[in-house]
RNA sequence: GGGCGGGUGGUGAAAUGGAAAACACGAUAGAUUUAAAAUCUAUUGGUCGCAAGGCCUUGAGGGUUCAAGUCCCUCCCUGCCCACCA
């Protein structure tokens, strides 16, 4: 497209500068009245950043431009996500350090968000790898070891025993280390967690706090902290004075139990192989099964594996012994890590028993057809009458399930308990670019917290980045050597650094006092603005970074450093942006660059379609065809103002309206009402901006039947309407427009119009007729009606004589304002 | 495997249980132009019909209702997420 059909080039840039003269998005935090906190999910520097991403930005700013309209104080910040595993990899690959690639990446993501015409008060800005901000996520992190909710444990890594490193979950290809292609292995090594399972029945009940976040989020996050109730229970090992727990949510089937499968990586492995015929054998087959990783350990259609460690247990209900089995179904990371299997009631249990021979004990009948254990096909799942179950027997397995764990609760073989899916949260990581765990091994003191004052421990910046090896940071002696802060004696510095994730759960925080060094933020002003009034960011977040943030402020409420126990009241979730119906990705090869479209048809003509793409929640693909119909729309909003601006002088009363002046007044205010509930309901920037086509489309309409309408006053108000309708999704051009037609200051300090309801009313209207559901006829009549009368006109319209001709009406149906209905 | 979404014209889509397909893209024809672009006008779910008009149509099949894209049940297809990517 050569033409331009208005000159964007030179608008943008001069709208860009103007919004930064005027400091339109510094906001002062102490002005707390009609504060408004609009909040996106801040990114990860990424030199590249399509269309895709812009959609977050581009919502952002058109809630917070249209916040700004209506009135609020609006606080728009924005910084960036700025550790991570790509820019490390990066510096593998081609030497060059993370910070420089990093930093670079962030200059030229504000470079496009200013290019976007996506505004922010850069002087709020929060960026996560300088010592300035990780500081205060390793006080977060002190916090939590204080109150003994960061702590130690072993747990299993995927290990590349070529390369010598960890691999995270990304960089394991079909099993194998995606660079080097070796197996996989499942090592365990002493990681740090948060013990966010503390808060899980906080986390889980507040969800019914938040009334303005998606109900699909909420499920999520209630489906991820998974509460099941159950019983654990106590197996006594046969010949040992050793117990083996099992939790179970089905306890009215334990009659059933026949026999025992525990994880490869069980503690109680080796005690029970102890003194095993062909022991070798035994612990060579479990460690095949432990080096396969969960992820597909844990796919339902992967073979069931298992080897008989030669030892039973004791079903405490029964009294049978239970041969206890090592399987590679069986993850420790669930549960117990050990489960009662009941074949006939559990389908891998139940392929499992098949496979290695073992009873299929019915306990729950079918009322349907009794079950017969040998001729199953299948589990059965559902309840049932207890049977084969002692002086359970007959009873409903609902009933049996509390009857059951009392007794057992009676005679102490177990105990009712609540369990949560959620697990305690891995934060460390062997890896570089990340903030280093605050903690020193001192071989007189042991595990040593530094102490506040001497944060930040500095990330240093002189490592060697070898293509293979472990974290650059076990190679700085300079790093790792240190003194004890208790005793002052010799000590290592711990040297895995923390999940990112760390530091994106308080950022949100941060924005409000950037510059405070004193401490992370200031209480007393974050209370003023939080929580966040609107959340902005991908649904793919619904889970972990929400979780995080909302334990990390609940610990933060608790104590005493926040006044509030939610940080997000109100969240929305934009759909991505797909291209030949995938994910817009640089692997793909999919991606589009924001950059050759705003060069061609501008900045706010991708906005525009960006926005009218589809409804926001939802993906939407990308077309570039549809770009041009956005620069179209606009090449004709700036025709239709051109033309009115240069009738402007010859201005019409409006005493005298015509009929399609009246027509158009009643658009208009029907428009302002429709873009101002859109915006309001939900974000519904494409049904808003479809109405503001159709409003334009009217306009142009009565300048087609009548030419002097250019200086109508109802076109002008038409004209304006538009213009400042418009203004939040399309800035830059409503800006020029909106001075063009005379205003002085600036359109985003003018305030949103309101709709006159009396503007809006039509006297008549067409109501449709249905004859048995159908539709077969129209009558117009006055607004006000009355049904007798409507009746009268509808049985006198020859359509409607002609459908019913001959047939009694039995049923005459009218909704009042919207249709008739009549069964014959 | 588990979890969460989605399925409506040639395409992106719209529709508090009340006129299915608004708005836009594309396409076709015409006007304008030396020509193209841009602009303007008309047509555009399928089907039968010269027309008037009829019949069919929201993944498939059932159900509730005066009325179902929307609510309920069964099934099919598809996208996304799953703890070391962020």
């Amino acid at each position: 497209m050569d033409e331009k059909l208005f000159p964007f080039d030179t608008i943008e840039p001069k709208w860009q500068a103007f919004w930064r003269a005027e400091k339109l998005f510094n906001v002062d935090t102490n002005n707390v009245a009609n504060k408004y906190y609009c909040l996106m999910m801040f990114p990860y520097p990424s030199a590249a950043l399509h269309v895709g991403h812009g959609r977050n930005y581009i919502i952002g700013d058109a809630v917070a431009r249209y916040k700004m309209m209506r009135g609020f104080n609006v606080l728009t910040p924005m910084g960036f996500d700025a550790f991570g595993l790509p820019a490390e990899n990066a510096a593998i690959k081609d030497g060059i350090h993370p910070e420089i690639s990093t930093l670079n990446n962030i200059r030229t993501m504000k470079e496009q968000f200013n290019r976007w015409g996506v505004e922010y008060d850069w002087d709020r800005e929060v960026i996560s790898c300088l010592p300035a901000y990780y500081k205060w996520t390793q006080w977060i992190f002190l916090k939590l070891h204080a109150k003994g909710l960061a702590y130690k444990k072993k747990a299993f890594v995927n290990w590349c025993p070529s390369c010598q490193t960890v691999l995270a979950n990304e960089q394991v290809v079909d099993n194998a280390c995606e660079r080097c292609s070796t197996p996989v292995q499942q090592k365990d090594l002493e990681q740090w967690f948060f013990k966010i399972t503390e808060y899980a029945d906080r986390l889980l009940k507040d969800i019914t706090k938040l009334t303005e976040w998606p109900e699909r989020v909420k499920t999520m996050q209630r489906n991820w902290i998974g509460s099941s109730c159950g019983v654990e229970i106590d197996f006594k090992v046969e010949g040992s004075d050793e117990f083996l727990k099992c939790f179970t949510t089905r306890v009215d089937t334990i009659y059933g139990a026949t026999f025992m499968a525990i994880a490869p990586e069980h503690l109680m492995v080796h005690t029970l192989i102890k003194g095993a015929k062909g022991k070798e054998q035994l612990l060579k087959e479990i460690q095949k099964m432990r080096d396969v990783s969960r992820i597909e350990r844990s796919d339902a259609k992967v073979e069931k594996e298992g080897v008989f460690t030669g030892r039973y247990v004791i079903n405490p209900a029964s009294g049978n012994r239970m041969p206890v089995y090592v399987a590679n179904y069986i993850l420790m990371e669930y549960g117990t890590g050990a489960i009662m299997a009941v074949p006939a009631h559990d389908q891998r249990d139940f392929d499992f028993a098949k496979k290695y021979d073992l009873p299929i004990t019915v306990v729950i009948d079918d009322p349907a057809s009794p079950l017969d254990g040998a001729r199953m096909k299948e589990a059965y799942t559902a309840e049932g009458i207890m049977a084969n179950s002692g002086q359970f027997n007959g009873m409903s397995s609902e009933k049996a399930m509390e009857k059951i764990a009392d007794y057992f609760e009676n005679k102490g073989f177990g105990k009712r308990m609540t369990r949560y899916r959620l697990r305690d949260w891995l934060i460390s990581r062997q890896r570089y670019w990340g903030a280093p765990i605050p903690i020193v091994y001192c071989g007189k003191c042991g595990t040593v917290p530094v102490p506040d004052k001497d944060l930040p421990v500095l990330l240093p910046g002189n490592v060697e980045f070898r293509p293979t090896g472990e974290s650059p940071l076990k190679a700085a002696k300079d790093f790792v050597n240190t003194k004890c802060p208790r005793c002052g004696g010799p000590a290592a510095r711990e040297t895995d650094t923390m999940d990112t994730f760390v530091d994106s759960s308080w950022y949100y925080l941060r924005y409000i006092t950037p510059g405070t060094n004193d401490k992370p933020f200031d209480t007393a002003a974050v209370n003023k603005w939080l929580p966040v009034d609107q959340y902005i960011g991908g649904v793919e977040h619904a889970i972990l970074h929400l979780l995080y943030s909302r334990f990390i402020t609940k610990f933060l409420h608790d104590i005493g450093s926040v006044g509030f126990d939610e940080p997000f009241k109100n969240l929305f979730t934009q759909g991505m942006i797909t291209k030949n119906g995938v994910k817009m990705s640089k692997s793909k090869g999919n991606t589009v660059s924001p950059d050759a479209l705003i060069g061609e048809y501008g900045a706010d003509t991708v906005r525009l379609y960006t926005l009218f793409i589809g409804p926001p929640e939802k993906d939407a693909e990308w077309s570039d065809r549809g770009v041009e119909g956005a620069f179209r729309f606009l090449g004709r909003v700036w025709r239709l103002v051109e033309k009115v601006r240069l009738s402007g002088m010859k201005t019409r009363p409006e005493a005298k309206l015509s009929q399609a002046e009246a027509g158009l007044k009643r658009k208009i205010h029907r428009t302002i009402k429709k873009v101002t509930d859109d915006l309001d309901g939900g974000f519904h920037f494409n049904t808003a901006i479809s109405s503001i086509m159709e409003l334009v489309n009217e306009s142009y309409d009565l300048i087609g039947k009548d030419e002097n309408a250019c200086g109508s006053a109802v076109l002008r108000e038409a004209a304006e309407s538009v213009i400042i309708l418009l203004a939040p999704f399309v800035p830059h051009i409503s800006e020029e427009m909106w001075q063009l037609i005379g205003k002085k200051s600036s359109i985003f300090r003018s305030s949103w119009p309101i709709f006159d309801k009396d503007a809006m009313v039509e006297d008549r209207i067409t109501i449709p007729v249905q004859i048995n559901g159908k539709l077969r006829s129209t009558v117009e009549a006055p607004l006000d009606i009355k049904e007798e009368a409507l009746k009268e006109l509808v049985l006198a319209d020859s359509k409607v004589i002609k459908w019913t001709a001959g047939n009694a009406i039995k049923k005459f149906i009218v909704v009042p304002k919207k249709l008739v209905n009549i069964v014959v």
